[in-house]
RNA sequence: GGCGCAUUCGUCUAGGGGUUUAGGACGCUGCCCUCUCAAGGCAGAGAUCACCGGUUCGAAUCCGGUAUGCGCUACCA
């Protein structure tokens, strides 16, 4: 790479930033940082009717998570209008552009026209040639004109794609699309060419949706005499019935995976596999070794559908990996929001961290946290006689409940090894087997029929709870 | 309709003419471990590499066509 890797991501703010619009931040930055080079956070947002006020701080808020920082920005289009009307007046003096004073009402009939006739749709150039009376005389009616841009009527437009490779398009089936609206602002066209050359990006990466249109983006570059970026289009996410990933396959918007308890390190290393790898093998990876091996030739040219499935295996993964301090405190916000309101708040994070080796290993997500520790902080466990049963007869149900509980009275230290000592005998010694002599004792202390190791939950629960269920567990039996 | 892109297990993917009886991962099934649930270990099912032709001694890999899917075709990005 003879020249510094700039690149950006350019979102509009029109809400939560889609997994889709994520994945192309994340590969741009990882580019740039593989590179060394920088990266430029731009906000697009010439659309006045789909912005959404706060939208930008929700952006940044995003990136922020995930640990992608940038370099530059975040600029604004709304804020560089007159740059883009400069350019496009500049254009329109070469010839190159010109003023439509075409109504939307006609655009529209037209357009319906072309499709009845089974035409291709497309502007039909009426106002290509107007003389500049002409242009006098509707400006003067009051007419607010667009600036369109004048495509060439032969030859053809090659891209050069760095995934795809060479595209070829026909010019006369471009039509003469639109460069700045009547109301001022300029169009995505414009703006980006505008600003991508203004801001010396060397390489724009873009989901594949952009492909068609990069050939009006090559010929405005050269309209201008400008050197294009080198282009790379991503492939697309698609839903689990290969459309477009959109609301209706579920959660799109990446908030809604951090509110669902995903860590940023599992979308990050989730999202960078969608569409790149490493080798044949390798899945779990960091940060810094994506960015290390992350290349433009390894990026598949084939769309990948969002699994779901793998992505909350990759965070049970992510966090096991955690340390138990981490987990904790990873979890106390979901803990503070998840648990009963009758639990007392704060939450003490130092009880969360006794509990977490227990339920580390067995949680996919930290929005399943509160509902796997509820008991540790509920007073009273209200347990259903059935469920402490079991497939047992009751009267043995309630002997092993009698037994345990005066073996576990005269346990000296109220810990995992002196308690299991103690109670395990009682098994054997009842003719049982561990299984149901375990489940029934699960029930009665944890309220459930699976749970973490029984002994260890006891310990971190504590003598007092622990003998006051336990017996509280033997007197519904009676 | 036109134009464009894509097509390897259900899904994510490796592979870029002979090393492939097509490898890994998720999920699924079974076994082991085990106080339950997980985690972990092992094993297994699962892909005639979309289809049809061609090039070649030899093709998942190169070429052409077909089909299918998706995208674009706005004063949205």
């Amino acid at each position: 790479m003879d020249q510094q890797v700039r690149v950006r991501f350019a979102p509009s703010p029109t809400g939560y930033p889609h997994v889709g619009n994520i994945r192309t931040a994340l590969f741009n930055w990882l580019f740039a940082r593989h590179n060394k080079g920088v990266f430029i956070l731009r906000i697009e947002d010439t659309d006045q009717e789909r912005k959404i006020e706060g939208a930008v701080e929700i952006i940044i808020d995003s990136l922020k998570w995930l640990g992608m920082d940038f370099d530059e920005g975040p600029y604004i289009q709304s804020e560089r209008l007159d740059i883009y009307r400069k350019c496009a007046e500049q254009l329109v003096h070469e010839g190159k552009a010109y003023y439509c004073f075409c109504s939307p009402d006609r655009l529209d009939a037209m357009r319906k026209q072309q499709m009845a006739n089974k035409q291709p749709p497309g502007y039909d150039r009426r106002c290509r040639d107007l003389s500049p009376d002409q242009v006098e005389a509707e400006k003067k009616q009051g007419k607010v004109p667009v600036v369109r841009f004048k495509m060439p009527l032969t030859g053809r437009t090659s891209v050069t794609d760095l995934i795809r490779g060479e595209v070829i398009f026909e010019n006369n089936l471009l039509d003469d699309f639109v460069l700045l609206k009547s109301d001022g602002y300029p169009t995505y066209h414009l703006a980006s060419i505008v600003d991508d050359h203004y801001m010396k990006i060397s390489h724009v990466m873009r989901a594949e949706e952009w492909l068609s249109s990069t050939p009006r983006h090559l010929l405005l570059y050269s309209a201008f005499g400008w050197q294009p970026p080198h282009f790379a289009h991503l492939p697309m996410i698609l839903g689990p019935d290969k459309s477009k990933l959109s609301k209706r396959h579920g959660a799109t918007a990446i908030n809604e995976y951090r509110n669902m308890g995903y860590l940023p390190e599992t979308m990050i290393n989730f999202l960078s596999l969608l569409g790149w790898s490493l080798d044949d093998k390798t899945e779990i990876m960091s940060v810094e070794e994506i960015i290390r091996n992350f290349s433009l030739e390894r990026i598949s040219k084939t769309a990948a559908v969002f699994n779901m499935n793998k992505l909350e295996w990759m965070n049970g993964v992510y966090i096991r990996n955690l340390s138990p301090q981490s987990f904790a405190e990873r979890s106390l916000p979901f803990v503070e929001q998840g648990l009963p309101p009758e639990v007392k708040r704060p939450i003490d994070v130092n009880y969360l961290h006794a509990i977490a080796p227990l339920i580390q290993e067995r949680t996919k997500t930290l929005a399943e946290v509160p509902l796997q520790v509820d008991f540790f902080f509920t007073d009273s466990l209200d347990c259903d006689p059935a469920m402490l049963v079991g497939k047992l007869e009751k009267a043995q149900a309630a002997a092993v409940l009698q037994k345990t509980i005066t073996v576990l009275k005269s346990v000296s230290e109220w810990k995992t090894e002196p308690m299991e000592n103690a109670v395990r005998p009682l098994v054997e010694e009842m003719g049982m087997k561990t299984g149901p002599f375990f489940g029934v004792l699960r029930v009665a202390v944890t309220g459930r029929t699976a749970s973490p190791p029984l002994f260890q939950t006891m310990e971190v629960l504590g003598r007092e709870k622990c003998l006051s269920r336990l017996e509280s567990a033997a007197g519904k039996l009676t």
